[in-house]
DNA sequence: TGTACATCAGTGAACGCGCGTTCACTGATGTAC
DNA sequence: TGTACATCAGTGAACGCGCGTTCACTGATGTAC
């Protein structure tokens, strides 16, 4: 079955059309994506491309999961060097970092707005795309247990804290409610920082040396958080 | 010369058509904003626009300026009620998520990712776009000035240093460059924060008490830099 | 190994849609005398 | 107050562009006997 011309064949121009997918995302942003482009840069006529993909908005969602898996994997490799639960924090604060500034149109796929007209199919999306999230919770875990998370974080109450149990539970992870809201307070920083950066808000030129911008803000965080 | 009809007609077509354009932005976002489908609400033909408006791009930027001092004006005026820095800052952080919340699109266009092909004209957009973080930093200063910064923050260092340094000179502010430091986390925290939020990244029905999630991430994050 | 048939890849034309922008024109509104 | 001229608003047609998607078709590749 595999290896004949036509599996060959079929391999590569699907890999051509992810592959110029992402460039077209990194160049025109998502809401620029076009089949019609692929296919005139695949030197191919345009109705061609549907013998690999759907619709255009499967390419789409393909690419954003793609695209999750990559900076995922990219995180998990990085944080796995990293002893102590602090160190893998910001291991995958700094690397997250790094892989967006990268690439910031796929970052924006990702974090930034949504694409107007699209609406990301959640079986597909969900679980790719709530492993970075889950590793960094993974790590306030292991921090929890050796006991390097301080003990005055403030008390989510009510529904709220029921709604952060129920997700260290869909996480299958042992978390304090407390832990749990620390934990979306480092993303939500991580998450604003590179979106200031990468979206251009710092405005041209004032900000020479980002990086070290990025990891004074993890650490003055973080500093709330561990003790 | 005012008060003819033709005045008051043209007055009046400028209105609809920002207000037109804010709700195209709101439904469709930036990269849907077409000057024809305004046309088309308004009754008109589409060349009829380009006596009010000179292209699409200067409407956006219009609007955008609009919406940035929209946002700057509400937090402004909340702001001026509250008599502690502190309080102050919750206030800007709590009014900045409100004014997002209300509006997705309209802030997806301020702080989400940028418009592919569009670059807002740093003349116009300057300004405006600075007044929220502006207002921040002044409490910021305002909280240093009567001593209630802690004194452990961390300490930027080298070109940074610089860097923070010149910003709060821009902005004419008393401010010390760890302190600026510090405010920018919290903005960090704060765009994070909605962003994930009005983005809807944290899936549907996950949080029910969004707004206090976000106060205890802002009680949290206020935890690290005031004593 | 050769042949007959089925499958697949890519073509080219078409449908129907939307967009920004320009331009010559008609008719209404304003202004100067 | 009335008239002659200038200004402006809105029309309708057009240019040139791009898009997603469908469909009948040709020619190449694969498979079963």
């Amino acid at each position: 079955m595999a290896g004949t011309k036509r599996a060959e064949n079929r391999a590569a121009m699907t890999a051509d059309i992810k592959r110029l997918g992402r460039e077209h995302l990194s160049t025109h942003g998502a809401a620029g994506l076009s089949l019609r482009a692929i296919a005139r840069d695949m030197g191919v006529v345009s109705s061609a491309v549907y013998r690999y993909v759907p619709s255009r908005d499967d390419l789409l969602t393909l690419l954003l999961v793609d695209a999750y898996n990559d900076l995922a994997d990219t995180v998990d490799d990085a944080m796995s060097a990293a002893d102590s639960p602090r160190r893998r924090i910001e291991i995958a604060a700094t690397t997250t970092r790094t892989w967006a500034v990268a690439d910031p149109a796929r970052w924006a796929l990702l974090y930034g707005s949504p694409v107007p007209g699209y609406a990301a199919p959640a079986e597909q999306t969900g679980g790719p795309g709530t492993r970075v999230v889950a590793a960094l919770l993974r790590a306030m875990s292991d921090a929890e247990r050796d006991g390097s998370v301080r003990d005055d974080l403030p008390e989510p109450t009510g529904p709220l804290r029921e709604d952060l149990t129920a997700i260290t539970a869909e996480f299958g992870l042992a978390l304090s409610p407390a832990a749990t809201q620390a934990g979306t307070v480092l993303w939500a920083t991580i998450i604003g920082a590179i979106n200031l950066e990468v979206f251009g808000q710092y405005g041209p030129d004032s900000i020479s040396t980002p990086e070290s911008l990025f990891a004074n803000q993890i650490a003055l965080t973080l500093s709330a958080i561990l003790g």
